[in-house]
DNA sequence: CTATAATAGGACACGTTTGTCTGCTTTACA
DNA sequence: TGTAAAGCAGACAAACGTGTCCTATTATAG
């Protein structure tokens, strides 16, 4: 449905939102728990960076943070800024012209559909995604983010560690 | 949403349906009227030749035509043989499991859509899309289809002249 | 001031999709 | 039997998405 780049965007910033808020959070502790390539996933955020939708700040204890709070992005943000939307607004059947006037044979069907499924993901926000994922039965892949503490701790959630339930 | 292959084998497919059974069709005559690029599509239609969906004639009275009546040809047996299906049945945030056990945050939405979607795709025939074609208001681009007569009026087809409203 | 840690950004590689072109094969008809 | 018309098949190229890697830049800690 969405591209690849865009799967990844969701899932990262679902995890960005269990972070505490205004915390700058490193590319590596996004995408090692979501098994996402790393420098790939860097340069999504970077590209979110730049449209508004994140914070970036290099430098020592830099990282990225939402640039809003979580419960004013929605997912529709998210993909709005990596995928042409246009797609989703366009003919079914590819024909170059295809309003309600002038519609394809599935223009009314694909409309109805679409309208349902962008409206969803407009009133879905990060929080909400968060906020499901910390609510899901097999939250052994999703271990509790604390905040980034000093020195030890936060050295130690560098590396790929044991899921350390506790 | 569909690949370019299969939102052109769309329009191409109803375009043939538009003909008299059983008559073949020459690749030009389905790629002209629809602006679509003549060599691409016949690749297109060669696939969905060796794919059972259509028929193919080679040598002089050749072309291609449905294999089965348009009415027993639904859009879903079009875009299965040219599209992943498989990425429309997948996670939405692309997680590797996602079943409704162990469902990521958009799942049952999408599912639901996604369900809606393939059901009006399965249940819409190319005999649909050519009626719906043909009784379209902006029938300028849709000029009415007669059988490939005798000579003359079958060679006159081949270039792209005037619309011919009549 | 210097070393370190982090993002920023560009170059590159790879596969897929889209599209073009050219030659080959098959068939009907004169 | 020859020729023209048609699909078939493969090479090729351009564009794009995905992913890796390397270097530059920047902020902080010491």
């Amino acid at each position: 449905m969405f591209s690849q780049a865009s799967e990844y965007a969701l899932r990262a910033l679902t995890e960005l939102a269990r972070y505490p808020a205004g915390e700058w959070v490193l590319v590596t502790q996004i995408a090692d728990p979501l098994a996402i390539p790393v420098h790939y996933l860097a340069k999504v955020l970077q590209t979110l960076a730049r449209r508004g939708v994140l914070e970036s700040q290099r430098g020592r204890q830099g990282g990225f943070r939402l640039a809003k709070p979580a419960w004013d992005i929605t997912a529709y943000d998210v993909v709005r800024e990596l995928d042409d939307v246009r797609s989703l607004e366009s003919c079914v059947m590819g024909e170059g012209e295809c309003s309600d006037a002038t519609a394809c044979p599935l223009h009314s069907l694909w409309k109805n559909i679409r309208q349902r499924f962008v409206t969803a993901l407009e009133t879905t926000t990060l929080k909400d995604l968060a906020e499901f994922q910390e609510h899901r039965p097999d939250s052994v892949r999703l271990p509790a983010i604390k905040t980034r503490g000093a020195g030890a701790d936060a050295r130690r959630r560098r590396g790929f560690g044991p899921p350390e339930t506790g």
